[in-house]
Order: C-alpha cells, then sequence, then structure tokens
DNA sequence: CAGACCTCTGTAACGGCGTTACCAAACGGG
DNA sequence: CCCGTTTGGTAACGCCGTTACAGAGGTCTG
C-alpha cells in the first residue's frame, strides 16, 4: 500500500540535472544540500528519500558520468586499423572530457569529499572503457604491438590521455603550446612506442 | 614595536606538521581547523594569525609538497644518457607520489575546495620540474627526439607520468598487473615514440 | 464510501565547519 | 614603567549534512 510515484521520477531527474549543472557551472564547492533544493523548488529531505543522501545523488552523478563518457567512446566506429581507432578513440576521450570538464574530475579525482567509489560502481563505470579494451585486443590479434600483455598496453593508452586530459583541465599546459595537435602527437607516439619492431 | 615572535615559528611548524600528517593518514576531509588546533593545543585563530585562513594554510602545503616533489626529482643523477635520465625521472615521480600519496592529489586535482593556486604560487611550483625540462632539452640537443618542440616532448613525458601515478593512486590499475614494472615499460614505449627515426 | 495505513516531504533542530568580532595577555620601545 | 602593538583564546554567525518529527496525501481494506 505505498504511495504511488507522482512526482518523484520528475522531481529526481530535475534534482540530477540540476545538481549536474551547478556543479559543471560552479563547481563542486557549489553542490550543496540546501542550495540544490532551493533551486529546485522543494526541501533538502527529498534529496534524502529519493536518493539516501548528498554522497548517494554523487554516486548518481559517477554513474552518469561513466554512462556519458561511455557514450563518447562507444561513437567512435571500428575499421580495420586497430591503431587508427586507439588514435581516434584518444580524441573521443578528450572531446568528451572537455565537454562538461567538472564532470570529469568526479569520475578521476576524488573531488567531492564523503564519496567513495565502491568496487560495485567502478566496475560498473569501467565498463566504459570496454571500446579501449577491445581495440586494444584488435590491435594485438592484428600484430600491432610487441609481445606484451593488453592490459599494459591499454593502461598505457589510458594513462597519456587521462595524465594530458587532467594536466590541461587543472591548467598545466603551456599556453603557447596548440594542446589538441600535441596531444594526438602523444597518443601517436606512445602508440608507435608499443609498436613491434619494424612497423 | 611588534611583538617578538615567541611561540610563532615552532607552532607554525606544529600546525603544517600535524596538518600534513591528518591529510595523509586520513585525508581531505579529516583536515578541519577546529581539529587542526586542538591536536595541536591551540586555537582555530591562531591559524588566522599564522596564517590568515584555511586556503593559505593549504597553499602552504601546496607549495611544501612541491618542494619535497623537486627534491625527489632533483636527487635524480645526470649522466651521459638524457633517455635514460628521464627514465630514471620518471620513476622518481612515482616513488615521490607514493611516498606520500595524499600530497599528490593537493599539487595536482584541486581537492581542497577553497584552495585554487594562483598563478604566483604556480609557476613557483613548477620549478619542480624543472629536471624533467632540462632533460628533455639534453636529449634533444643530444639529437634523441624527432623535430618537435620540447615542450611537446616535457609535456607527453609528464602526462604520461601523471596519468599512470593518477590512476594508480585512484585504484585503477589492474591488480593482477605488476604496476611498477608496467610503469616503466610505459615509460620506456613513450619515449621509443619520439625518438629520432631508426635510432 | 470511509477510515486505516503507509509514503512522501517540509519544518526545525543538532553538531560540525570556516570565519570574524571582541578582548585579555604578553612583550618591545619611549 | 607604561603605552602600543601583536598574539591567540572565547564566543558568536552563517553555512553545511543529517535526522527527528509531524502533517499531507494517495491506496488499500471493510
Amino acid at each position: 500500500m505505498p504511495r504511488p510515484r507522482t512526482h518523484d521520477e520528475a522531481l529526481r531527474l530535475r534534482l540530477l540535472d540540476r545538481a549536474g549543472v551547478l556543479l559543471s557551472k560552479e563547481g563542486a564547492g557549489a553542490l550543496s544540500l540546501r542550495r540544490l533544493a532551493a533551486d529546485v523548488g522543494t526541501s533538502t529531505t527529498a534529496v534524502y528519500s529519493l536518493f539516501g543522501g548528498k554522497p548517494a545523488l554523487v554516486r548518481e552523478l559517477f554513474v552518469e558520468a561513466f554512462h556519458r563518457f561511455g557514450t563518447h567512446l562507444g561513437a567512435v566506429p571500428r575499421t580495420d586499423h586497430p591503431g587508427e581507432d586507439l588514435i581516434q578513440l584518444g580524441l573521443a576521450y578528450r572531446r568528451s572530457a572537455l565537454a562538461d570538464p567538472h564532470l570529469y574530475p568526479i569520475m578521476f579525482a576524488n573531488v567531492l569529499p564523503g564519496f567513495e567509489a565502491d568496487d560495485q560502481v567502478n566496475q560498473e563505470a569501467l565498463r566504459a572503457l570496454t571500446p579501449l579494451i577491445e581495440t586494444v585486443r584488435a590491435g594485438i590479434e592484428a600484430g600491432l604491438f610487441a609481445d606484451v600483455p593488453a592490459d599494459t598496453v591499454m593502461l598505457s593508452c589510458w594513462g597519456i590521455a587521462h595524465g594530458l586530459v587532467s594536466l590541461e583541465l587543472n591548467g598545466y599546459a603551456p599556453e603557447e603550446l596548440d594542446v589538441a595537435a600535441t596531444y594526438e602527437q602523444a597518443l601517436r607516439a606512445n602508440l608507435a612506442g608499443w609498436a613491434r619492431e619494424g612497423m
């Protein structure tokens, strides 16, 4: 005999949406339950009914961020050239991060105190990276890389993309540098470094 | 006719030291002025007299973190082989980050709300990376790399190190992988990718 | 159709936070 | 010796996340 869900779903979406906007436009410090509730026209208690608290709401943003991220990566078409596919994945990685820059630190830096990604949500999140894994595997099967485990190449590709994007978002890219071009060059260099001798 | 500095310097150091310990052992959420003052046996007002507020205290931790970081990097000897020197710098980079893992996000992720590194402190901090810059320049002069700007190679080396260390600290390294070995492999691959054709 | 019941959500409170106003104490200079 | 200045403690303010409590409003039962 529960009360039927009336405004719940709509309110839930409005809260999540507004939380994302607050985060994207004003950063992590601006995301307070009181302000969020006031903006949406409800009370802080709603967050506790619908989510369970602030960390739980942040958790939803976390999976949402990875979902968008996975969409960006999944949109990259697979061709018969895994090497070039990896480059395109890397470019999509950066585009996704720059699309909403405040979502990126939620995924990869623990920028929201009180929220620690548990193993379950983490593994769920990492599914966004399956295009990367599969393309690395395809590259190995195509004989592109030297004899190293797939995880090694995968972590290296992820690392260079994450590192450069993270540095760029934190303002550490030299001003006079063409960041986009440098980024792509670095992706290609990293890939070339793993190439089988003579390729 | 100012009152002489009596306990100031000692109290100042005790506060900074304790703040570093709190940060390293319990994370960013545990660093509150009230707790810090209580632990050191003073009052929160002392922080305002000695530093000017919490962001100012965090700023001191920020420069301290970069100072230790620069010490680690500066301890790497220069040889006649800039390529190998770069690898050793990369290894020192990771050692430094793992030495006190909670200091690393202070430098490169904005994990402390309310503190944003201004340009002055940022440029001062980046001096810790001068060994990296100089070694890249030495590599270019030695003809190690293809014809690309020093900043490009430098950013790439920094990016792969930062990216892998950051992923490792956030628990994203696959468990079955030998992270240290993979890290060094990735450094070498990245370097090889920039190498002049036929080197 | 009426009343019991459960869910939802607003009000108000609690403890903790950073910050600030105020003030007593401590020391150097005249 | 006392005055001026700095230091740092007490207490308050306005935030925050969280929670106890109560009222409102649909839903099933009789």
